[in-house]
DNA sequence: ACAAAAAGTAAAGTATACTTTACATTGATG
DNA sequence: CATCAATGTAAAGTATACTTTACTTTTTGT
């Protein structure tokens, strides 16, 4: 799985720390899926989709 | 989050053991999922929206 | 009604998602 | 170049997703 959420995040101006809370995660959750360290819970997913007012199927791609 | 997935294994006529096969986990957690034990993780969720031609916002459901 | 297939339940174990804390590195600005 | 904000790294702990096994209940077909 690949996504583009440093890139969505760049594009909205946002720090980790900000989106984090707009998300409800902790900043080291964002750090770790944007470094690829694990995928989001689909729920999480659905909130960061939501946050950039894009689908899920835009930030994240199956390989 | 809410889901429609024993309804669309339904329309799609299969059973919990040939949906979990085609989307590579075990039964159980097919059945889990169904009675809303738990979600899916991201990575299940793509899967089974592929297997029914669907998208992933057409089976989960945000409350 | 009976047998077989499908669906449901339960429980113990493993893997992954997420938290918290703490510290190190990078990058921008005075 | 010094400082502060932002980002990165690491590690130990908790919660949730998923597996495996085994057994019970429901549904379907003859």
């Amino acid at each position: 799985m690949i996504n583009r959420l440093k890139e969505l995040r760049a594009r909205h101006d946002m720090t980790q720390e900000e989106l984090a809370e707009k998300v409800g995660v902790s900043r080291q959750t964002i750090v770790a899926i944007e470094k690829q360290k694990y995928d989001p819970s689909l729920s999480l997913a659905f909130k960061l989709a939501k946050c950039f007012g894009a689908r899920i199927e835009d930030i994240f791609e199956e390989e």
